[in-house]
RNA sequence: GCCCAGAUAGCUCAGUCGGUAGAGCAGGGGACUGAAAAUCCCCGUGUCGAUGGUUCGAUUCCGUCUCUGGGCA
């Protein structure tokens, strides 16, 4: 743990604003920047992709000009990024920040990025490891000799993990039996040893407290927002973008919906519709994660971004 | 006006040879440690349109009515 004292100043924690997309985080974040010249550091896992911007509900460009933003567009559309390399390139940018006498202010509503920072959870740093490799490996065994198969040999190499990991949920089996491929250490070995270390620095997070029935109204709405933009024109980059096909920015929500429509097999209705039930249901998951944090997630008034940010402020403050 | 087909969960529809019913979607809950806006798990009582009749018993069979489609005039 990095002493915050003399990098914080009268601040004793970095404030992190998180919750469900559209609860109104952002302007939040915002108003606290302003509130105390603090800086800005994006914990969303797809507004790291260049070229995203109005699917991903970014800020505008004069929210740009006038707070520094860390950690959004940094990575292009096709490359591969992870929940290690955003750790430690978040772990250099505060530094940073913190060096020239500012406070970053975390923002978004990724959740394991959330857990992984105020955790501080160690991901490992073995040189050379390529998770990627491996699980590629996994991944035709599991094509030529199915899901069954594939679980049987987590029983055998990670039977701790086996018993946490459903059988079913093919991903995560070919992680962990990656990451014992990769780094000789077991999913679960490594797991257990991921939090010793604690977070590197001090950090108190927030969310917005917002009614259900709401959220989701502001949900649908956005969507036609982010319609009238030119939603649909951003997608189409997106899609005409070769090596970025079949990668990470097209799990993104706004974007994977548009195949369909681009194909000639569904009119615009139905996938606006679908963009905006995938982000209701992703608005679900988000609220069963950080509900599942409990009392490490303090709750800030929803519709006030000023008092929330003072609110937060306070809290932050010795 | 006549004929036909429907009316069952928030929606789309199965089904019950008469013993009060179940799928998909929506919705809810949960998991999550190098793709996480991903991936995966769990949760189904509802005047079976209304009303008479037959029956020990009707959502199911019969009659009438109402509504909704479609057809013929």
């Amino acid at each position: 743990m990095i002493d915050p004292g003399p990098y914080l100043g009268k601040y004793s924690f970095i404030p992190i604003v998180t919750g469900p997309t559209a609860s109104g985080k952002s302007a939040v974040a915002i108003e606290l920047c302003r509130l105390c010249g603090g800086e800005l550091v994006s914990a969303d896992s797809m507004q790291i992709y260049k070229g995203l911007d109005i699917g991903t509900a970014k800020d505008s460009a004069e929210e740009l000009a006038e707070i520094p933003h860390h950690m959004t567009d940094i990575v292009e559309p096709g490359d591969r990024f992870s929940v290690f390399d955003y750790v430690t390139m978040t772990e250099k940018v505060f530094s940073d920040i913190l060096s020239r006498g500012k406070l970053p202010v975390v923002c978004g509503g990724t959740g394991q990025y959330i857990s992984s920072l105020l955790y501080g959870i160690d991901y490992g740093n073995e040189e050379g490891i390529d998770i990627a490799d491996s699980e590629e490996y996994y991944q035709s065994i599991l094509e030529k000799e199915g899901r069954d198969a594939l679980y049987e040999i987590l029983k055998k190499e990670d039977p701790e993990a086996a018993l946490l990991i459903h059988p079913n949920n093919t991903r995560r089996v070919i992680r962990a039996l990656a990451v014992k491929r990769a780094s000789g250490v077991s999913f679960s070995e490594k797991n257990k040893k991921s939090k010793t270390a604690g977070p590197s620095f001090n950090f108190r997070a927030f969310m917005p407290d917002v009614d259900r029935a709401v959220l989701y109204d502001r949900i649908n709405r956005r969507v036609d927002i982010m319609m009238e933009q030119g939603l649909e024109e951003e997608a189409r980059m997106l899609y005409g973008i070769e090596k970025a096909k079949g990668t990470t920015c097209f799990q993104a929500i706004g974007y994977k919906e548009f195949g369909r429509y681009f194909a000639g097999e569904e009119d615009i209705a139905e996938t606006v519709y679908k963009i905006k039930l995938g982000s209701r249901h992703y608005a679900k998951r988000q609220l069963t994660w950080f509900r599942h944090m409990g009392d490490d997630i303090g709750k800030i008034p929803f519709g006030d971004a000023k008092a929330a940010a003072e609110l937060i402020l306070e809290q932050c403050t010795i």
